[in-house]
RNA sequence: GGCCCCAUCGUCUAACGGCUAGGACAUCACGUUUUCAAUGUGAGAACCAGGGUUCGAUUCCCUGUGGGGUCACCA
């Protein structure tokens, strides 16, 4: 291929980044590297008053922690190139492609203050293009109307701004939302009209809530950041929003970002929405925990970890959770038997197809005896004490007070594990008093 | 409302005219477990409707219906 792809991620920087505009980064970022490409990163930020420097910084951060590279070492920002913008506006005023009007500002702090602005001469024709996931779309310019393209000399508004950047930075292909389906005529027309070539298009289906309309804030968790706080792997979730209207048309379901620039075919995009669905997310998440390793595990999840944790709590953590953030919910419940025993009423200690306490007490007094007798405390020798004893009598009878006793909750790992977490002098203090409860 | 886009299990999707319509998440059942979770096995669950085209339509065409997007001196 002699012509380079170059794609383009032009985000504003007027709030945290949508999961929806990172799936476009996403999927501009495999595409072109998929065709050995580049995509550059640039802000879209001539709306003066919402753009905002602490969300370019969130931006960019995001992005990289997903592991979205741009190509480009100098971002651009569209406010430091109003001189461009200023020249390309001259002339077309110049050629009678657009002309200054002036007119009453209808919104806004200057109501009523008249204001010369730059209307585009919309010729008024039909405009065909190819999209590269849906095919032509034709629409009629007609109904734009003279739409306007700044505010004034100095000051463009996006549809302009956008077209001369594209030009400007050879953009050969857009990826974008399928709600920018209507800028587009807009858009060519500009193109025409400076001359430049007219990019590829290629419109993403949305990404919607379950009531089927476009995701946005009022829908829960939305933005990478409420993602990485939860907990998320960044992997899990690049994974998971890659396959979010797009397949690789095989059942392999779990792909690094890079597999899925190898796999990647843009022609396997779906067009019709899809519903953002956070109980599958979770899950490739969950798969995401467990593929990694003790160590890695401990790092990635260290800012979710107090600092006191016994390391012999981490096998089970790992095991359990789904996010990082649900690692304190967890400590606090299943997991809090390494904490002082709770005060519990001795009916718990009963296993349900126990009639009353008296066996209980009994048994209770065995599991004591049986384990003052051993000294390696570790779960696999403990159960070899225990086990026997349990196939015996009956393992209900044995198991759940014995693990009642020593984690005073109705839920918990197993008795071993907590007898070798508590190790046996806790373990025998805590069956104590489960017996003399009784 | 105008214009545009879309339509397979609850959800994400496979199928590129001929199949018992496949997989995954979720759900349910059973097995394993002392509990919870995890895990194993299995089950239920879909081609929006009506016309064409064709020997044959989920698949192609048309219409209807439904859903969505967009209609700023926002991006």
């Amino acid at each position: 291929m002699n012509n380079k792809i170059i794609t383009r991620f032009p985000p504003s920087p007027t709030g945290f980044l949508h999961i929806g505009r990172a799936r476009t980064a996403l999927f501009n970022y495999i595409f072109a590297k998929k065709n050995g490409g580049k995509m550059i990163f640039r802000f879209e930020d001539t709306d003066k008053t919402r753009s905002k420097k602490e969300f370019e910084i969130i931006m960019l951060d995001s992005l990289k922690w997903l592991g979205i590279n741009w190509d480009n070492e100098i971002i651009e920002k569209q406010s430091e190139r109003t001189g461009v913008y200023k020249n390309y506006l001259r002339k077309l005023v110049e050629e009678g492609k657009a002309y200054i009007s002036k007119e009453k500002i209808e919104e806004g702090e200057k109501v009523g203050q008249e204001n010369e602005i730059i209307r585009f001469k919309n010729p008024n024709i039909k405009i065909t293009f190819t999209d590269l996931i849906r095919g032509d779309i034709t629409i009629d310019t007609t109904d734009l109307k003279d739409f306007i393209i700044a505010r004034n000399i100095e000051e463009p508004l996006y549809h302009l701004a956008v077209v001369i950047d594209d030009f400007e930075m050879g953009i050969t292909h857009i990826i974008r939302g399928e709600d920018g389906i209507s800028n587009t005529p807009r858009q060519i027309l500009i193109q025409r009209a400076i001359g430049a070539p007219q990019p590829i298009y290629g419109h993403l289906p949305l990404i919607l809530a379950a009531d089927r309309t476009k995701l946005s804030g009022r829908h829960g968790a939305v933005s990478v950041t409420e993602y990485k706080e939860k907990g998320c792997l960044p992997e899990a979730l690049v994974n998971y929003l890659a396959l979010l209207g797009w397949n690789p048309g095989t059942d392999q379901e779990i792909f690094s970002i890079d597999e899925l620039i190898k796999s990647f075919d843009i022609s396997k995009i779906q067009k019709g929405g899809a519903i953002f669905n956070e109980e599958k997310l979770k899950w490739f998440n969950k798969q995401y925990i467990e593929k990694l390793s003790m160590d890695d595990f401990i790092t990635r999840s260290k800012d979710f970890l107090p600092n006191n944790l016994s390391s012999k709590l981490l096998p089970l953590i790992k095991e359990k959770v789904s996010y990082f953030g649900e690692i304190q919910a967890l400590l606090d419940g299943e997991l809090s038997f390494v904490n002082p025993l709770p005060a519990y009423n001795k009916e718990s200690l009963k296993w349900k197809q126990e009639p009353d306490l008296v066996n209980t007490k009994t048994y209770l007094q065995t599991i004591l005896k049986t384990l003052s007798e051993i000294s390696d405390f570790s779960k696999e020798s403990v159960k070899s004490a225990i086990w026997p004893l349990a196939e015996q009598i009956g393992k209900g009878n044995i198991l759940w007070p014995m693990r009642f006793a020593l984690s005073g909750r109705e839920k918990s790992p197993d008795p071993f594990i907590i007898s070798e977490i508590l190790g046996k002098e806790e373990t025998l203090r805590r069956l104590k008093f489960a017996h003399e409860l009784l």
